[in-house]
RNA sequence: GCCCCGUUCGUCUAGCGGCCUAGGACGCCGGCUUCUCAUGCCGGUAGCACGGGUUCAAAUCCCGUACGGGGUACCA
């Protein structure tokens, strides 16, 4: 049989790490068997849903190298779903209810709990009309379970499930039936997402088995990714939005690695190769139980081995939209060496503001431990006098310095590379320094001498 | 409150009763290479939540406790 399996998300927000993550898991899934991934979009809330997020969400996907072999939309499709409800309503299976939600609520708290339907109109025949909802009859009693390809056993008293809504007042039907429908209809074999269904399903089991479903799919509720509160990730008070990231220098391939390695690993403990091989590996059964912290340094390690491995014509490329005015013909000389020193491509800017702009101001502690040595006044004084006259070429810089340097005895280019650039780190000095004007550079190494 | 779930270094993981003196990776700390930084290489740091069982043998199985999380909508 066909493993068809499916990423379902709300159009109810940008993407997110946790949404990527199931994404991914599932369209992992479908490749290692040669299945099929389906993205469904699931936007039975009005209220929420916003249609252009949806082509966000594309979007996402699509730059972080998943692709899909069929997309629905359920609102395309909410004529089946009332269908599904009618013929509960024809079979008895669902009753329509008019309670407004303050007096379930009321009824709730009156009973000493805090929600829940208590079955009001079960049998009071309430006819269609405004404010009529239509609830699923849950059974009185029996257990529903499952049992998880990551989680195991799960099961759920049936006594303790309300008779829920499926159909709104508005005629729009919910989450569960059209969830329900759709995975039956659809003939999605393996439902893999968030931990955080996991109460849900006992619902859609229940509707499924109403609707005549056969075999219910395989679940698999993968644990949730969580921020450093160990609470599950928000789009509201967590920095998580996929499109973020590349706007943030990311590359989609390392992302895309490093939220494999979120609750699944290789057996063999590489963690960093082509999705090929993991996609060979990989098994759903393998997947971790446990919550795991989205650790933004390691993801930052992947991305700077992955830009590593770049061509160096493939990096240049990859970073135009980072460049941030940079010159072209400064990129061209600086891109190899800053490509094997960025772990972001935002980052690469940074390498030569002191370029573009003026020399940022050395940090004290910086200027302390250069310049409060022996003899950098000497080493500035004879780099200035040589500089100010000689050609002005990468190489006779170079040459200069380190001549300083043994005529001296010291080493020299700390003070000059902090006088020029403001830092003590930075690309190999002396190509981009020649790219200066003398003046300037002049400039810079005679204030720092001042300043001694 | 009620329901469900989880717990191996700071973090992500390996481990599915003996190979564990618990392995790898990130981070961090040292060292080597280097007249910057980065890379590379070498080394170090640190963990089976706790308590009971079961067993010749438990990180691995069972029970309990603690802590943490998820859910509890006419959201998904």
């Amino acid at each position: 049989m066909t493993v068809r399996v499916r990423f379902s998300p709300a159009p109810t927000g940008y993407l997110h790490v946790g949404g990527a993550r199931s994404a991914l898991f599932n369209w992992m899934y479908a490749r290692h068997t040669s299945g099929v991934f389906v993205l469904r979009i699931e936007d039975t809330d009005a209220e929420r849903s916003q249609p252009e997020l949806t082509e966000v969400i594309r979007e996402n996907l699509t730059w972080l190298g998943m692709d899909w072999d069929e997309e629905y939309l359920q609102s395309d499709r909410f004529d089946k779903y009332r269908a599904a409800a009618a013929d509960f309503l024809d079979r008895g299976l669902a009753y329509r209810c008019d309670c407004t939600q303050d007096a379930v609520k009321e009824r709730a708290e009156a009973r000493g709990e805090s929600s829940g339907y208590d079955g009001h109109c079960r049998d009071r025949d309430v006819q269609a009309g405004d404010g009529v909802v239509v609830r699923f009859r849950t059974p009185d009693d029996g257990v529903t379970g499952w049992d998880d390809v990551i989680r195991g056993r799960v099961e759920f008293e049936n006594a303790l499930l309300e008779d829920f809504v499926i159909v709104r007042a508005s005629g729009v039907p919910l989450f569960h039936v059209a969830n329900a429908f759709d995975d039956l209809d659809m003939g999605i074999t393996h439902v893999v997402r968030g931990e955080d269904l996991v109460n849900t399903v006992p619902r859609v089991l229940l509707l499924r088995e109403a609707m005549g479903g056969g075999e219910p799919p395989v679940f698999a509720h993968l644990p949730l990714i969580v921020n450093e509160k160990r609470q599950k990730l928000s789009k509201r008070r967590d920095d998580v939005s996929v499109g973020d990231f590349a706007d943030r220098g990311f590359l989609p391939e390392a992302m895309r690695n490093y939220l494999l390695t979120l609750g699944w690993g290789p057996k063999d403990d590489i963690e960093i190769r082509p999705i090929g091989e993991f996609i060979e590996q990989f098994e759903l059964s393998d997947i971790n139980k446990a919550p795991a912290f989205f650790d933004i340094k390691k993801l930052e390690h992947f991305n700077s081995e992955y830009i590593r491995a770049l061509e160096l014509e493939e990096f240049k490329e990859r970073s135009q939209p980072f460049l941030a005015g940079m010159p072209a013909e400064l990129f061209e000389l600086v891109a190899a060496d800053i490509q094997g020193r960025v772990k972001r491509l935002d980052e690469v800017p940074t390498f030569v503001d002191w370029i573009i702009g003026e020399a940022p101001e050395p940090s004290e502690k910086d200027w302390k431990k250069v310049m409060g040595k022996d003899g950098v006044a000497q080493v500035l004084d004879l780099v200035i006098e040589r500089f100010e006259d000689c050609d002005w070429k990468a190489e006779t810089l170079e040459e200069i310095v380190f001549a300083v340097g043994t005529e001296l005895d010291t080493k020299t280019q700390l003070p000059v590379r902090l006088a020029v650039t403001g830092s003590r780190s930075g690309l190999p000095l002396f190509e981009p320094l020649a790219t200066l004007d003398r003046q300037t550079v002049l400039e810079r190494l005679r204030s720092a001498r001042a300043r001694l």
